[in-house]
DNA sequence: TAATTAAGTTAGATTAATCTAACAAATAAA
DNA sequence: TTTATTTGTTAGATTAATCTAACTTAATTA
């Protein structure tokens, strides 16, 4: 069995690794930075959860999942994100408030606990920040890919998710009024910065950042 | 804030020195047998949590919980006996099932998960056991005192409660299809052992020890 | 009340997760 | 290609929770 703090490397590891896609292995620092531990730690940490099959590493070299660790992972990422589901759909949790109390839902250990939990929230496919809830196979829903930033002025769209989950992020969405379902509609792309002039729900007009635009999952 | 094994040995204190009326204090072997841990453990603890300001205790002594200690004690009791309610209610889980996740589920921390799930729960007074739900202002709802050997012989009773909340019994209980509100007669008390002959729900006839006539809080 | 037993403590060690400070390897730059 | 910088490792220490073995205090009993 896996202690608290092996499941959070694991579950820091899986994150970097599916960032960005053609790059499944992260560094010492950057996991260290990542997790809010100095390197040495992470070092420490790395050789155990190489002893214990879940990790590829060798000296000096980057550390990437092995088969074992990704199936770890992805069973700590799906109760995460069912708990989300939870605290979000049933206690009326706010979205930039679901995670940080997940966290620590996520490393209670039973089966049974999780599978009633999925089935009590009737299967869901997507947690509130839309982000894709691993099934108890290890199935993944294909993530939604397009981001508002690929939309042409004209185009309108709905969002179904949010790749920054920040707390500061998601507290500015929510100053601006924007939730997953949202409409929004590019009337402009200002060539000078990037930024966009979008209007929300067909109502209030706005300009938004290149990093706004880029944190954005939307469906046309 | 308290340590994941700090609030178990608060929580143990607590239940020692409530078991009996008349003595709310425990030994160091005591409450080392009760956490399965050795004395010396259990010494070193009690340093701390004096240190802490949360319990009384000198050298050689018995120890208690102060004021402080005992509200933090009924935090965490409070917790467990909402998430007990919880996995009974929402989740499905059975009587004997609810006791072990509940102890995980019993040291996450967030007062509003904790306001939020009383309130989803609809403010339950009590648990799947019986046993009364602390309020968050440290209220206590009283418990309910009569055993089965209370009864004489020809007198009738619900199950409101169980005293021992060990899996065995609750899993003897199951096999006999008694639960809360189950209606139990006792037909007969056998002198020579002091064991009951009952009836369970007008039906099934049965004898039972006088152990387990002791562990069954029952209702006129 | 002196001896025996039960209860409780201390000292020293261990494990997991962390740190700092010093060092080593790999990479980038001049 | 030598130097400088970034990245990563080692060694040694710390804290929390635990253990064993030896010791001390308190309680019981003969």
């Amino acid at each position: 069995m896996l202690s608290y703090t092996e499941e959070n490397y694991l579950k820091a590891l899986f994150k970097i690794c599916s960032q960005c896609e053609g790059r499944p292995e992260a560094g010492t620092n950057e996991m260290a930075a990542y997790l809010g531990v100095k390197p040495a730690t992470a070092t420490d940490m790395f050789k155990k959860l190489k002893e214990k099959g879940l990790v590829d590493y060798e000296r000096y070299g980057k550390i990437s999942l092995t088969e074992i660790g990704k199936k770890n992972a992805l069973t700590i990422l799906r109760k995460h994100r069912l708990w989300e589901t939870f605290l979000y759909q049933k206690l009326d949790f706010s979205w930039d408030e679901v995670h940080e109390v997940a966290e620590q839902l996520e490393h209670i250990q039973s089966e049974k606990l999780v599978s009633k939990l999925e089935d009590f929230l009737g299967y869901p496919e997507f947690d509130p920040h839309g982000d894709p809830i691993p099934k108890a196979n290890g199935d993944m829903p294909p993530a939604v890919k397009m981001i508002l930033s690929d939309l042409k002025a004209g185009e309108s769209c709905r969002v179904v998710a949010v790749k920054d989950t920040s707390v500061l992020f998601l507290q500015y969405l929510k100053r601006l009024g924007i939730s997953i379902g949202t409409k929004i509609t590019v009337i402009e792309k200002v060539s000078f910065d990037g930024s966009l002039q979008i209007s929300i729900d067909e109502q209030e007009t706005r300009n938004v950042s290149v990093k706004f635009a880029d944190s954005l999952f939307v469906a046309k």
